[in-house]
DNA sequence: GAGTATCTACGAAAAGTATAGTATTTCAAG
DNA sequence: CTTGAAATACTATACTTTTCGTAGATACTC
């Protein structure tokens, strides 16, 4: 019984565009290529490619007002994290989410001011769990 | 005056070479193929390009060992590790690293154990920091 | 030193991803 | 209506990544 199991990974450039859809909460495709930045030219119809992919993919959904597409996210960006960081954990952390907080608070570029709202993060979901 | 820019990170399949790579500390072509799972099934030709790659994207070295070549990591996993965390939270967590640990301790099957880590390590972090 | 196992070097097919072009549809304005 | 701007659908091209085959080199065995 073999699944599809593409693992669900967005490429590079559904990332670029799920980025724009979440911040948007919706958009056509006019919207999202507007929201991208200045340098970044890319075809009106490659950005329509792109949307046509997520939808195949069932990453967004499209509902149709007047002549144009309005997309949205099937998915949460909350969800989609949760799954990148899984993904990263899995491939490079041996699946111990702790390793991976590890090497994150002994990268020296981060703040002392990051690291108290890692702190407070952690102690907060301690203290519910625990309370 | 235009950069390489390719970001630096590892393909799919490149990473899973230096996973093996990075736990047998170094090895032959044979050495990583045996090392893969049962159900891999790779060519040695397939395994030997893609240890090429590597070496010209200078993720690793080779040294000749009689007739084969022996290849060894040239990036530590942990400095690669940092890399890859800075990139996913750059991308997913508008490089708010508080913001990514925040999503890791929200996620459910995050066990209790694994929590009381992740605390500990940040405030020994601190503690050197302010100590 | 001929035969065979195994290796490397290179090239290229196969598969996946990104971008854009053309043809057609849609709608609103004259 | 007819026309034209802007949208969609579909197809095609370019680039990247993954996989493998062929050819030739290297070394071990008898």
């Amino acid at each position: 019984m073999r699944q599809k199991k593409k693992s669900e990974l967005l490429t590079e450039v559904e990332l670029e565009f799920m980025n724009e859809l979440w911040a948007l909460g919706e958009g056509t495709v006019r919207d999202v290529l507007n929201q991208l930045p200045e340098d970044r030219n890319l075809a009106y119809t490659s950005a329509a490619t792109i949307l046509r992919i997520l939808e195949q993919k069932e990453f967004v959904t499209s509902r149709k007002e007047g002549k144009r597409h309005v997309f949205v996210p099937a998915l949460a960006k909350d969800a989609y994290q949760t799954r990148s960081l899984k993904d990263l954990s899995v491939k490079l952390f041996d699946d111990t989410p702790a390793s991976l907080v590890a090497r994150l608070v002994d990268d020296d570029s981060l703040t002392e001011e990051a690291l108290g709202q890692i702190r407070a993060l952690v102690d907060r979901r301690l203290k519910n769990d625990t309370g």
